[in-house]
This record gives structure tokens, sequence and C-alpha cells, in this order.
DNA sequence: TTCATAGTTCAATATATCCGAACTAACAGA
DNA sequence: TCTGTTAGTTCGGATATATTGAACTATGAA
């Protein structure tokens, strides 16, 4: 059977560090995250998942991809309609792993 | 048939961002790194594998921690008598992925 | 309804990691 | 020169993780 979606979003203090590490190895995630910092608007802002990602990325990949985000505490999600829309949780990974996240986004690649 | 051991040091331009956050997710690499980190002396310094490593780590698994931080720029190895010495390459890391390495360390854990 | 779109879940497969066992390399003592 | 010891590597098989096609859910529009 299969079972409905629900996000799921950390508090950071329940993070480990290793676990924002991994999730930012891959580049597919850097992708994402780095464009999601640029839509850098906070209230009712966000990206549709497809919009994010790299757009020859698989769906089951892509959605994979955007649920280690969620688990890292690097994202959040919230249900638009059809859509699911994320945000970049900068500041609260900031104040917890201060220049961790910004130190990769400044890495130009 | 089994081959011998020779240390791969490369280039920090050849590496790419995702190496060094893949080789730092590792907790056990991380205190390596740690270890390696405090031992700050520059010339004729390191410290022997088993030294920066987790105690209780298997050898097998530590020596692959140790090719993992070789191949990602993070650590340079000289054989010393019987003993594999390793540092930090902090600075070369610094000047390529400015405050990456700094803002890990950085964090208590 | 019916259809389309966005994304998730499942399950099979591919890939990567872990680690015991066997090995090499370097040195020390007899 | 043996024999032994210590430090670390390499191999290979077991285990764990990642990828992705196909089926599915959820929402909205025609």
């Amino acid at each position: 059977m299969h079972r409905m979606a629900s996000f799921v979003h950390p508090d950071l203090e329940d993070v480990p560090l290793g676990a924002v590490l991994s999730a930012l190895a891959d580049p597919a995630r850097r992708a994402i995250v780095r464009r999601l910092a640029c839509d850098a608007e906070q209230e009712g802002g966000g990206l549709a998942c497809s919009v994010a990602a790299p757009p020859d990325l698989p769906r089951a990949t892509m959605s994979n991809h955007y649920t280690v985000l969620r688990a890292a505490g690097l994202v959040r999600a919230r249900k638009v309609g059809v859509s699911v829309l994320h945000t970049l949780r900068r500041d609260e990974v900031e104040r917890r792993f201060p220049g961790v996240l910004e130190a990769v986004l400044a890495v130009q690649e």
C-alpha cells in the first residue's frame, strides 16, 4: 500500500553536522540549494521541486534528494496546490552551523 | 596480487567541492581531521594513522578513510619508518574553498 | 467524470562502504 | 640471516545505500 506524503522538518539542534555535509556533498542537491538561495524571498515564497532541481533529473531521484535535504534541516517544504514549494532554512542553518552553508554557497562551481 | 602503497596527493584545483564535503561528512574522518588540526606543527610533523584515528576503528576501515581524505586533498601522507604520518593541508584547502574547512572545524561536536 | 500535472512510494538493481583475513614494508633482536 | 613485531595496505565478500522505472496519490482544470 502506498502511504501519503508528510514532510519531516527536524529542529536544527537535532541535526548532526554529518547530515548537512552529506546532503551538500551531492552535486544535484547543491544545485537545488543554490537555486533556493537565489530565490531569497522569505514568507510565501519558495520554488517547486522541479523548478529548483536540475532539468534532466529523474523524478524519483529528485524526490529522494528533497527528502535528504529536508532531513538535513536545509530546506522547508509546504504543499501549494499541486506543487511542493521549498525554501532554504538559511538563517536556522547559519545559527546552528555558523559559516558552513555560507562557505559552501560562496564556492564558484 | 597485492600492490605496493603509493599515496595520491591531488592538486587542490583538481578537487571538486563534493569530494571535500563527502570526506568531511563521515564522523570518523572528521575526528581524524580534528586531531590533525590540533597537531599544528608544519614541517617534519604529522601523526601516525592509528594515532589520529578513533581507537576502536578496524584497521582496514581506517586505511580506507585515509585514502578518502588524501583523495579529497585534505591531508598529506609521508612514510617515516614503519609509520605513515599525516598532516592537514589546511592552508591549501582554505585557499581553494575559503571558510569551508574552518567552519566545519569550528563546530563543537 | 475525465484528463493532466506534480510529486511520492515501491521495488529491483546498481553502486558504495565496511571489515576480516592475508599481505607488504620497515625495523629490532638474536 | 632468520624470526618476530608493529604499522598499514589490499583483497574480496557481505552489507548498506543510491538510483530509477513504474505505479500510485493528490490537486486542479476541462
